[in-house]
RNA sequence: GGAAACGUGGCUGAGUGGUUGAAGGCACCGCUCUCGAAAAGCGGCAUCGGGGCAACCCGAUCGAGGGUUCAAAUCCCUCCGUUUCCGCCA
């Protein structure tokens, strides 16, 4: 949510956030709806007004028939009054529903674009690898090591279900470990959130109003949330933090379900998109001041970047286009890692900046140094989402035989410290 | 699943029909005092709308919405939220 000031200040800047993000939104009709809001509103205060004044009077008259007298003509105000609260009503509930709808103003360095094709890459690392056999992909690859289960994952949840089994657990759990380590000597708090939220939390992250299908429902009207950033935003709603305590930031591990309505004929093989999966999620709360922002974003994004560095997984960095960003966020990086066997880079990462879009609509605040409240900001990015980082990871490790080297870091994280999967990898 | 209580500013907490935008306390900010800090004293300290260059002035707002009443933070209803008790399950 954006200030209702600065929208009015800066229309054209709105006007052209929502072109840039290809959102369909008309700020000359929330404008006209916020006129005749604050119309209908000071008629109303203009009418309360006259209704305490009166109400004062009567207290002070004594004469029995005056006061009747008076009682009589405050009656007609009431009459006034009630027809201007119905309308005030209705142009409320107008003005609310556009305000939830006002995207946020992307930065001058996000690129014009359709999709993400336009997205422009600002980063490459890594040496892609040169097989002297035909490589696999990661399907092949894990079922022949019997780490998923596709077939049995179908038949219990169905399309999109697996299971996760043997070596493609311990995989996961080396990865856990490691990445637990990783990102708590960056200052980092660990925190497994409940993925249960209410609709109140959605809608302060963004993910409510417009995101519905994409969310699973519980018959409590609860939410099973697709991402850690949504409790853990959450956790301070209608707080005012210590300044002293900011930046705060966050590691949340958890479970994440995504319906991926719409997307039904999009990777359905294998595991990059799943139902359900398991994400470590960084997340900070700042002080409201652009620099820091931005700083703290490009510091959230390397932190992933040297994670996949640290596995020695190929990646490359993209700045998203205006039509790849969300409602709320500012900028966005996404890193995305090399797939052999796709002869292409597919999404690991996402970090994005909010300023005070999200703080604004879950009420996060902290005093700052003038005693004054301030509307904190807010950033989150992925720090590495399992299993989907197995798809480069065994793609890239593969070797002849069908088995699987593991990057150096992760070793230790392996039972007897296994330099790989699927052979004699003992050291 | 059944029953009850509660919801006031950053926090705590008074207020149960009309001089309450809201006592008292804490926190916070400024000043005085001090070499400095603490303590103490003084002052300030909610949001929204309108007016003014400004200090400031005016108005509205006590979880949300509806109702009763000339008048509601205060009474009634609905919803949301919190807590407690009973039951059930682990």
């Amino acid at each position: 949510m954006l200030d209702i000031k600065f929208i009015k200040e800066n229309k054209d800047l709105v006007k052209e956030a929502a072109r840039k993000k290809h959102i369909d939104f008309d700020v000359e009709e929330l404008l006209k709806i916020d006129d005749e809001r604050l119309e209908i509103l000071a008629s109303v205060e203009d009418l309360r007004n006259q209704q305490n004044q009166f109400s004062d009077l009567i207290t002070s008259i004594t004469d029995e028939n005056e006061r009747k007298q008076k009682i009589i003509e405050m009656k007609l105000i009431k009459d006034k009054l009630q027809d201007g609260e119905e309308k005030l009503r209705e142009v409320m509930q107008k003005w609310q529903m556009q305000m939830l709808f006002v995207p946020n103003v992307p930065d001058v360095s996000v690129p014009d674009g359709e999709s993400d094709e336009d997205n422009k890459e600002i980063r490459v690392w890594g040496e892609k690898p040169n097989f002297d056999f035909e490589p696999r992909d990661h399907v092949d690859l894990m079922v022949n090591l019997k780490m998923v289960d596709f077939e049995r994952g179908i038949k219990v949840h169905g399309f999109r279900g697996y299971f996760l089994t043997g070596d493609g657990v311990r995989l996961c759990f080396a990865i856990w470990n490691y990445a637990l380590e990783f990102f708590s000597q960056k200052g980092f708090n660990p925190v497994i959130p409940p993925m249960l939220a209410r609709s109140s939390v959605c809608m302060g992250t963004g993910y409510l109003p417009q995101g519905e299908d994409d969310l699973y429902k519980t018959q409590d009207g609860d939410y099973l949330v697709g991402t850690s950033e949504v409790p853990l935003m959450g956790m301070h709603m209608n707080e005012v933090i210590e300044k002293s305590d900011l930046p705060i930031k966050y590691l949340g591990f958890s479970p994440c379900y995504r319906r991926e309505a719409g997307s039904h004929s999009k990777d359905t093989k294998g595991l990059i998109r799943v139902h359900e999966f398991y994400k470590f999620e960084q997340l900070v709360l700042c002080e409201a001041n652009h620099e820091v922002s931005v700083s703290t974003h490009n510091e959230l994004n390397r932190n992933t970047e040297e994670f996949i560095e640290s596995l020695n997984i190929p990646y490359h960095t993209v700045i998203n286009c205006g039509s790849d960003l969300g409602l709320g966020q500012v900028k966005k990086y996404d890193v995305e890692l090399w797939v052999p066997k796709e002869l292409k880079y597919r999404e690991i990462s996402s970090a994005s900046y909010f300023h005070d879009f999200q703080t604004r609509r879950l009420n996060i605040r902290y005093r700052d140094e003038a005693g004054k409240l301030q509307y904190a900001h807010s950033l989150n990015s992925t720090a590495i989402p399992t299993p989907r980082i197995l798809v480069s990871l065994v793609e890239n490790f593969q070797q002849a035989d069908g088995s699987i080297k593991v990057p150096e870091v992760l070793q230790k994280y392996l039972p007897d410290g296994k330099a790989g999967l699927g052979k004699d990898f003992i050291r």
